[in-house]
DNA sequence: CACCAGGCAAGCC
DNA sequence: GGCTTGCATGGT
């Protein structure tokens, strides 16, 4: 599913002398969807922006790849962001926006598989803005540890609350933190982990930075592991982590667009979608190497239909 | 004040 | 092997 539309990408600095690119051919994007799908928890909405840039849209501002950026999507097939020029738009937006994934053709694959009325398509329709991040792999096994039998809002926070005590501070602007590297969070040891109160979490947090830190080879293992279930049982020998955090972090942080995460949500309602079948049998057809793509439509249409 | 939150490990049988 | 229980913390 490579997509085959070409981009155009304008760029420019605004007065306030910072880089910024336009991106035009995005389509389907949509920046508050894709950063309120509950797959990234370092994003939110920017109170203060440049308004000659962004006008009076929804923007959002945070830090990935030890970058921050302030972003916006005016429609679906427009994509600003202030904090990059198009060398590393290429290099490092490109990819974590997921541009290089045709997601039309998914769309398209969900209605001819199961139909216009079918309510798969009427979720994939209803969020066809999202698009899954590639987000930093260690980053996504830590926050998907911490979002154990936890909430959004409350994963969110901890999150913050590492990165401000053990991340680093970005160049250039204030109160915008990297993500704590394995050994330091090693080095703060459980109690220090625990400090920004994730409660019980601390210990497989620990274990999962102990053994980054000290197992070198260990994430490049997973990220070439040559199929889903060899990387999905390396993940799970660390304390903390069982089939839904592998998923998760497979999916967000290594790229296996396979990975079908089964948590509360799809549990639920699955037989709404899939005719009462198990989560771990269904059928995804030719759609298959994308499932987690129709995961996050799903769980993002039952999480918002409430 | 119970109950729940993008689950999991440990302890049972 | 499958099923039950406790878990830190904060929001409703």
């Amino acid at each position: 599913m490579e997509t085959k539309t070409k981009l155009s990408v304008t760029e420019g600095v605004t007065s306030e002398n910072r880089n910024y690119i336009i991106v035009k051919g995005v389509y389907p994007l949509d920046i508050p969807e894709t950063f309120d799908c509950g797959q990234a928890f370092r994003f939110s909405e920017a109170k203060n922006f440049d308004r000659e840039l962004f006008g009076e849209n929804t923007v959002y501002e945070g830090v990935a790849k030890d970058r921050y950026i302030m972003v916006s999507s005016p429609n679906l097939d427009t994509l600003i962001i202030e904090g990059a020029n198009e060398a590393k738009f290429y290099e490092i937006w490109y990819k974590y926006f997921g541009l290089d994934t045709d997601y039309s053709a998914i769309i398209d694959g969900i209605r001819e598989k199961w139909g216009e009325d079918s309510r798969l398509y009427t979720a994939a329709d209803a969020g066809r803005g999202i698009r899954i991040l590639s987000q930093d792999p260690w980053e996504a096994l830590v926050s998907f540890i911490v979002s154990q039998n936890n909430n959004i809002p409350r994963i969110r926070g901890i999150i913050e609350r590492l990165c401000e005590n053990f991340g680093e501070g970005v160049p250039g602007v204030r109160g915008q933190f990297t993500f704590p590297e394995p050994r330091i969070l090693y080095e703060a040891d459980v109690d220090g982990i625990a400090s920004v109160r994730m409660g019980f979490r601390a210990k497989y947090v620990f274990d999962a930075a102990e053994r980054v830190t000290f197992d070198h080879g260990f994430m490049e293992s997973v990220s070439c592991a040559l199929d889903y279930e060899t990387a999905d049982k390396l993940l799970r020998t660390i304390k903390g982590v069982g089939p839904k955090v592998s998923a998760c972090t497979l999916l967000f942080g290594f790229g296996r667009m396979e990975a079908f995460p089964v948590d509360v949500w799809i549990r639920r309602t699955v037989g709404k979608y899939f005719l009462d079948e198990e989560p771990t049998a269904i059928d995804f057809g030719e759609l298959a190497p994308v499932a987690g793509v129709l995961q996050q439509y799903i769980f993002n249409y039952e999480r918002n239909s409430n």
